[in-house]
DNA sequence: TTTT
DNA sequence: TTTT
């Protein structure tokens, strides 16, 4: 009923960009999250999700980012279940992005536009 | 480093109660939440997360859930990757919870002194 | 840059539904959201929050909500500044929600649908 | 019952510290969060919105951040209700942080102990 | 009272 | 398969 996740952290690798045979933009990377305490080692674990990205967002995602960068992801997550070759059930765990924001834009970039049109073309909260 | 994840779903089946070597108790459900929109058959999918609570909410879980209650979670997305017996990586989600609501008491049951414990106790929000 | 809020807790009075000039449809009501401990007296103080809804789910929380249901919110905290008679600066804070979700129907209300509609008119999650 | 919030945005002026009367350590500070659409000039609007940070987070903030300076704060919404001198009732609302992540760090500045002090010591996730 |  |  409801299911909102909400992440910040570093793309592992630059996102990957593709279409649907209908012509819908997707794009998928990950996201290394550092847990919020230091394990017995003394180091902080990383959870590494998985993120997927639709249309005008993932074309903003695709032309912007890159391995190292910081975003915050809003979004839900989402199970899939399917069989592999082997007829064994599998599942996948990935976060479906509704909003993605560009936190470290290189200050001298002019790029910024790149999240300003994220914004206008794809956010969803009401204008009112 | 942030990784926030509020949930509102049934729970599939009773939480299983068990204990780590050291008595620090830990419960495991999963949890059925819709997904906000419907299908092309018109129907709603879900989405069935594995939700891990951990210590005195632990209990109170196994103490006073069933089966298809509803429940609002909070916590954090986990990813942990590990090797099964073929040498395979394989990768399991959960939701780490460091809270748990009950949504549906029913009416006549003083059971909820259950969610009163988990309030006081559990709860990590600062009393100022 | 972001600005999430989610809430759980009860409505102090029905909603009030009004339209502006141009025929949007505006709710507004108070939610009582008990806080996660209890004061000094052993009581558990609670926060009054006024939240503003528009268009379609404006409507259904009209027609479906009253005094004392439960309802989920996510939406976002808005602060709004205007000038009263005499002259002084005052503030304004509300949720401007984007999403209210019904948590106790009563179980052989068919209205059921009012909420169902809300999600698929409503709803911004992307459908893939 | 559930009262979560998470903002992104950046601090108007420095942290105000001061203490309680039995010694805690108590922040406030100012966040400009941007609206996620511009309004009808082309602009953005802006919330303002007044953040609280107790104890050592409160210290940290107080000892690391300043004016412009990029956070993300998780917390609830807290409204408190007052009698001014002249007898009205007033209201005042605010973001009571129970986590503060800094999001900016200068490259070169090792003062990113700060924010690791800040995590360990009162981050309230469980490290299971 | 307001930030880039 | 993993980021600073």
């Amino acid at each position: 009923m409801l299911n909102k996740i909400i992440l910040i952290g570093r793309l592992t690798d630059d996102p990957e960009l593709r279409y649907t045979p209908n012509g819908v933009a997707v794009a998928n990377f990950s996201l290394a999250v550092e847990r919020p305490y230091t394990n017995q080692e003394g180091e902080r674990d990383v959870d590494f999700i998985d993120i997927v990205v639709w249309r005008k967002q993932a074309e903003n995602c695709a032309n912007h980012l890159g391995k190292g960068r910081l975003v915050a992801v809003e979004g839900r997550l989402q199970i899939r279940s399917y069989e592999n070759n082997e007829g064994q059930q599998r599942r996948v765990s990935e976060v479906v992005a509704n909003n993605v924001r560009f936190l470290d834009w290189p200050s001298d970039d002019r790029s910024q536009q790149g999240q300003a049109d994220n914004l206008e073309e794809d956010d969803i909260d009401v204008p009112f």
